[in-house]
RNA sequence: GGCGGCAUAGCCAAGUGGUAAGGCGACGGUCUGCAAAACCGUUAUUCACCGGUUCAAAUCCGGUUGCCGCCUCCA
């Protein structure tokens, strides 16, 4: 199956070719770190992540580079009004990213540039820029790119330079020859963080750190670059002029941008303070199911965060493990497989969904689907053959590889899951389980009112019962 | 003001020219002492609205309405 690929410029799905045979690049813009990271951050690592995996399952050779922006307006002002040291405060929100990343199962890049450690390509930039005459020093020692020598831009971004000359909200820097004008070297003020320059002591603009990392990494031309969908403009649109300009190469051959997790239908963001923390969040809820909720939809739809959502998805992730529980604890048989058919199916549709523009959606379908068949089979006849325990093995291990879901041991998992909050609703395992056992007596003796009685108060605080022939359980309701 | 995206059942959601995936919920059934779980069946003649193109449109084009995003830092 090949792989297509939606590409934001054209706004199309084209087959994926990467410039170099099996060898492929891909730049995402990571984090500033100057705080903790949100569930909207959390969407955008884990779509990536899937990516990354994805492509290395597709035999691809992937060098992945994802950049930490540690120095900036935000840190600055962050460590300013901390007191503290502007790499005190990066160095701290890295070691925090690290542990989400952790937590999430986000894999690491292969490369985690960071913009202080590249300061030297990053000047190169800025003098090659402005040897082209392509950026200008101004008097106050900063350097502008000048959009008007570039020609070309506003093409990822759809815009056009007469547009958003019209747009101008803002009160233009006295400094820029034209309102576009984008800093790419700023001279810092006194106490700021700051390097040696030929034209001020002063730190990167925003945008040329990802020009700088990305090409010193993959080359003047990678295959693909991605980040949040806010990010095409300025940010990227910015960086295809700086990289193009520089280099007189293309910058980027497919653009692969994700959508906004919203809550109530807004952006998350600190301004409207609606957003939620990976950290805190994890605390209630399984990683699974974050990523699962994260990947239930398609990455460049909006996905609106809530807590009925979250509910379903580890509903969704309980129907799977428990479908992975019966496999393993069904009984073996000799004889032909039953499921042969089934996983071959699953996997080949599996391939095709992710082919698809890494529709994670659709292969999420087609898990339930899986599950919904292979109970089934369980239904008509609880025992399997080894060969089915093996391709069910096999095929849970490939959704694992590329999603990070279904990594748990289905039992303990199940055990968690259904532990999880009970001391909230008042109650011990002791005193559930001491109920089932008097439940029970009651049913050897047949009296059911009294039963129903002790299966009524047990739903009414939240637990629900399951008679089986191995015995009674219970979760959560 | 400029630019862009989205609108699919009660809810979530896939589907970009060939006659509406999947999940949740609801209802009916099998199973069960009764339930729960699991499974089976039912649940959109129709894809915001109005026109157009086509043998054929949720999918393409034009318009209308509504929601969201970007244009300033943003995943």
């Amino acid at each position: 199956m090949t792989l297509q690929i939606y590409n934001t410029p054209y706004k199309k799905k084209h087959p994926f070719n990467p410039l170099n045979g099996n060898n492929v690049g891909m730049y995402v813009c990571g984090v500033t770190v100057y705080d903790m990271c949100h569930i909207g951050h959390a969407r955008s690592l884990i779509v990536f992540d899937v990516i990354a995996r994805f492509l290395r399952r597709k035999g691809y050779k992937l060098t992945y580079v994802r950049n930490f922006t540690d120095v900036d307006d935000k840190i600055i002002a962050r460590a300013n009004s901390l007191g503290k040291p502007y790499n005190e405060i990066s160095e701290r929100y890295i070691d925090e990213f690290i542990t989400d990343m952790d937590i999430l199962k986000v894999r690491p890049a292969d490369i985690e540039p960071k913009a202080t450690e590249h300061i030297s390509q990053i000047i190169e930039m800025v003098r090659m820029l402005e040897d082209k005459g392509l950026a200008y020093a101004a008097d106050d020692g900063s350097v502008y790119f000048s959009v008007s020598g570039f020609r070309g831009y506003g093409k990822l971004s759809g815009r056009r330079i007469e547009d958003m000359i019209a747009g101008t909200r803002f009160d233009v820097e006295e400094a820029k020859h034209d309102p576009l004008d984008f800093a790419i070297w700023k001279r810092s003020k006194e106490g700021e963080p700051s390097w040696d320059s030929p034209w001020s002591k002063g730190r990167p603009g925003w945008h040329i750190e990802c020009s700088a990392m990305s090409t010193h990494y993959l080359g003047h031309t990678l295959d693909i670059h991605g980040g949040g969908r806010d990010l095409i403009f300025p940010h990227h649109e910015n960086e295809t002029a700086q990289s193009e300009g520089a280099f007189g190469s293309e910058f980027v051959r497919y653009w692969i941008h994700n959508g906004f997790v919203t809550i109530g239908g807004d952006k998350m963001s600190k301004s409207l303070g609606n957003f939620l923390t990976i950290r805190d969040l994890t605390k209630e809820v399984h990683p699974e199911v974050l990523r699962l909720l994260l990947l239930s939809r398609h990455y460049r739809s909006p996905i609106d965060f809530s807590k009925e959502a979250v509910s379903s998805s580890q509903q969704a992730l309980v129907r799977f493990y428990e479908m992975l529980d019966r496999i393993r604890k069904s009984p073996l048989k000799d004889g032909d497989s039953v499921l042969a058919g089934i996983m071959t199916a699953f996997d080949e549709h599996l391939d095709e969904a992710m082919c698809d523009d890494f529709n994670t959606a659709k292969a999420i379908a087609h898990l339930h689907d899986l599950t919904t068949r292979v109970n089934k089979v369980l239904d008509d006849n609880p025992c399997v053959s080894p060969e089915d325990k093996t391709s069910v093995s096999k095929s849970v291990a490939d959704i694992s590889d590329i999603l990070g879901i279904l990594e748990e041991d289905p039992s303990p998992f199940l055990e968690m899951i259904k532990r999880s909050g009970i001391s909230e609703m008042g109650l011990t395992q002791t005193e559930i389980e001491k109920l089932i056992d008097q439940r029970n007596a009651a049913r050897k003796a047949r009296d059911f009112t009294k039963a129903d009685e002790i299966r009524d108060t047990l739903k009414s605080r939240g637990i629900v019962l399951k008679d089986t022939p191995e015995g009674t359980s219970w979760e959560k309701g």
